[in-house]
DNA sequence: CCTTTGACCAACA
DNA sequence: TTGTTGGCCAAAG
């Protein structure tokens, strides 16, 4: 599997991210079949590989930390889109029990398969 | 070719 | 419960 196709993979999960929920790191990175890559999902994102729809908003920390000031065009910005969502932020941090994505096995395979059919 | 860097993370003290 | 540590691995230098 090439890296090119790793970042299609995240921008095809990143889509279905739940209306109102948030994702981290290494959930994408699980969901893209490499659960010990998160830190390529930051650089992804850091690197704008991933274009102007991704919702890369909705990405946060393994403990619900949002990704700092100099992560987005303005400071307060994932914040805003955030609480947009209805989602609470307090302390710079959502709770990652009530607003993560809490994914189910039948979700994780349906993307395995996916990208198996897809070739990447 | 190395070596360093990072929007990470779980385990540990 | 907070800070630290070692592992991770592709990209950049």
């Amino acid at each position: 599997m090439k890296n090119i196709d790793f970042y299609q993979r995240i921008a095809i999960v990143g889509a279905k991210i739940p209306p109102g929920k948030v994702t981290t790191y290494g959930q994408l990175a699980l969901l893209c079949g490499q659960p010990n890559n998160s830190r390529q999902v930051g650089y992804a994102l850091n690197r704008g590989k991933m274009g102007r729809e991704f919702p890369a908003y909705k990405v946060v920390n393994g403990r619900g930390y949002l990704s700092g000031a100099a992560s987005f065009a303005a400071p307060d910005l994932q914040r805003e889109l955030l609480v947009a969502d209805g989602i609470e932020v307090k302390d710079n941090k959502v709770s990652l029990k009530r607003y993560g994505w809490h994914h189910t096995l039948e979700e994780a395979e349906r993307f395995y398969n996916l990208f198996l059919q897809m070739g990447i």
